[in-house]
DNA sequence: TATGAATGAGGCTTCATTCAT
DNA sequence: GATGAATGAAGCCTCATTCAT
């Protein structure tokens, strides 16, 4: 009776939605399933285990940041400021999107007894990130100056978008934009 | 009357640890209760629910951080940087000790969803730390400047927190400390 | 898809013998579920909640008794007392089925501290009795003497059935029936 | 703290309340040592269990009953229809008293598959007001009559009883008194 | 593919009772 | 006498998962 059977990433999507809500503890079967229009049994034909699809969720956020949010487009001639401005951009959306938060952000504090897989995977995620930060910052700072800057400003939007989600307030959001854009234009 | 084996006092610390570690939705009752040394129907005698408890908690741990690290002593001779130095090393100490990480941070994500009482407390609690840092900033920096320091620090601490609690690298929370020293001394 | 071991219906009946014979509080899920053959989770699977479960039953009972005990075949030639005669010794089938008592006058005394749905379902039950009583006697009686005979029957059936379930002794019932005949070839 | 010793016999009063109004099984130890004013281990001291205190709770219903309401006073000069007349005010006095209903009644519904000695002292229960009926109808009618009529009013209080609990109607209670008294009266 | 049906394990909570002072 | 503290068992219900069609 379902309207149309799902891809496996609009699956991946909404399910990311509920873990970004309620966590995955929080988070039973039985929603990701009707989350997807599915009956909980019907979801099992995709995914075998919560753990399992959680792994794949993750995978997913993982590509889609990669080639969504990390990835510098290097022909292109517009500064490093203008560049990570626009990044700044997509990366609010992100996290704004449906549910305020950050899915990767919940997960690591959760994640952090669970299975090793899952902080590895966590780790890989923030990792990128960062490197993706260095490698734009590396236009305009020192070696020393971007790493550091880089690692900084994955903590400091974690931190903003945590305040976001709790007191609803862009401000937090706002503020890692200024500092990190003063420091590449101070450069 | 056989004596008590935990104090209220004891009990909501011991719980505090199994909250900071394992989240709300991911601590059960029998894990609080064998934190307590007692049996799960023992720990009803103490906490009738486990809304209740945790509510419990956020109290003593907004009581504990008012009197130990959000309190300024007024009638000192040291300067703004020195007490925010020392007050840094109690933060530190306090989201290290014996499990990593911020309690009121996690449960700040998974109580979006939940009672609003809870959300209510864990704002308060933030704010009252924003509000420690604006009194401590303001002895060296303009209103404005204090107030989005202040703002800005809360997030920075929480975004540091978590990605020490990941990776296990004090190097996020020393970067807060840096930065926010810099502002105070510079001006 | 699994043959479903019992029907909606049978479910229904078998946990209805087991709150006659026990009472609502004095029936646990655990009860319900073996009567019903069916292990404590899987009865979940049929009802969210006891008292949802409760009042199925109820709503199931007032059908059958509706249709089975209550409704008047009205183009028949046989005299009201004849036909009382027939209905009591449906009354009678029904009120020693399995277990001996009637259901809605044991949930009767236990609901009344309860919920408001409850009772007004357990009412109308008892309305209804009465109603086709009154319709029964007002072919031979006044308005006013039909009105009351048939409040009173109530009552009467009530007592007779407890007293017969405390003592096994079907006197009761038949002292019932007795009287409410005399009354109906009386006039 | 608390204001004085309950005698054994308000401790068994304010416990027949409890019963009265929520039945056997729905009375939890804790509801009737508050309804004493004691706590829930001091209650131990008076009623080693449930089943004990239940017992005695009858037992003492039995004696104020056989006292106050089935002992007849021989050297009246009443007639045996003013007598009943006063007996039934004193049977609706007490089945109003604090909580509409029969303790008695409600137990023998909740007790039928319960233990042996409940049921005995139930069954004698109701045995000795059917008794003081026999005794007090015998005054006007034949032995045979006396004896159905005893039986059949028992069953009738229950039942009007029953009615009364659930509709909050004296009407039934009335009626009862009417059809005994035409009875008496008619001789 | 899909899903109605079923389930063992576990989660939150209450209960009747006991312990130890 | 009295009661704070403790507990095993049970009660209601949910969860992740499997079965059988």
């Amino acid at each position: 009776m379902r309207p149309q059977k799902l891809s496996r990433e609009q699956i991946l999507n909404a399910c990311a939605l509920q873990f970004k809500r309620y966590g995955y503890a929080g988070t039973s079967m039985e929603m990701l399933a009707k989350a997807c229009g599915l009956t909980k049994a019907s979801f099992y034909y995709y995914y075998p285990s919560k753990e399992a699809l959680l792994l794949d969720v993750l995978e997913l956020t993982q590509h889609y940041l990669n080639s969504h949010l990390f990835k510098l487009n290097e022909n292109t001639q517009i500064s490093a400021a203008e560049y990570f401005d626009q990044m700044h951009t997509r990366a609010v959306q992100f996290f704004s999107y449906e549910v305020k938060g950050c899915l990767v952000g919940m997960l690591s504090l959760e994640a952090r007894y669970h299975s090793a897989d899952l902080l590895d995977k966590i780790r890989a995620i923030f990792q990128h990130w960062e490197m993706a930060f260095y490698q734009l910052f590396r236009l305009q700072l020192q070696e020393d100056e971007a790493k550091i800057l880089a690692k900084q400003s994955v903590a400091d939007y974690e931190g903003a978008i945590l305040m976001y989600r709790l007191n609803d307030d862009l401000f937090y959001l706002d503020q890692v934009k200024q500092r990190i854009l003063k420091q590449l234009t101070a450069a």
